[in-house]
DNA sequence: TTCTTAATTAGCCTTGACTCTAATTAGACT
DNA sequence: AGTCTAATTAGAGTCAAGGCTAATTAAGAA
């Protein structure tokens, strides 16, 4: 999982729009299309976008491509951003949890 | 608390990186600035961003500034978050929390 | 094969993000 | 006043993101 990418793809409200409506359950690219007030292509880059932070899924069936979330990411991504913003009580866990802990570049 | 700055701000590795450094305490401009191989206004843009996001606070104390961590937005940003990428059990709680849920916009 | 539907790719444009150097404000000290 | 340090603003350049239309691929149906 990568923060970066998912925070990208986070970062846009009608991304966001389709990671809720995923967790309703799985839903086909058009059906998704049709909620939103851009065209096809456009809602193809966001679909990218969350295919590459791999938030999202995707299987064709015949024509048709039905997406679904990706829990396992959505969990991990959730982990990380605890893991940044979440409290620490009395900063007492230096080096907490899963992911990197702050890794400063000093003057060379 | 806005999401879609807060995410704003995250995206950025320094920005993150300041985040982290905050909650072991604050610190002021410029000994962040130091750690970070960037210019100084390119450092204050981050901390521009940051403070849009509201996500830190600074405190001019004669020519320094000291910035601390907003524990409320940040945590507020947490359950919103959560509140986007948490499991849902099983679709049980369509209007679960404390954000605004899924509003699409049909077709007109 | 030809047609229709679903989705993506290609090409282009506009806007915003990130970075820099140089100049400017603000405060404290001599 | 003059000067030093801390931080921001101004201006400019580069690059990525987001959007569109038009063209292209892929699969199924006539």
């Amino acid at each position: 999982m990568k923060l970066t990418e998912v925070l990208k793809a986070l970062n846009h409200p009608i991304r966001r729009d389709i990671i809720a409506r995923l967790k309703d359950g799985p839903a086909t690219a058009g059906g998704l299309a049709k909620a939103y007030q851009v065209s096809k292509p456009t809602m193809s880059t966001h679909f990218s976008a969350l295919k590459e932070a791999d938030l999202i899924r995707g299987e064709r069936d015949g024509v048709t491509i039905t997406y679904h979330l990706n829990a396992t990411v959505a969990e991990e991504a959730m982990s990380a951003l605890m893991d940044l913003l979440g409290h620490n009580d009395a900063a007492a866990s230096k080096s907490s949890a899963t992911s990197n802990s702050r890794k400063p570049e000093p003057s060379p």
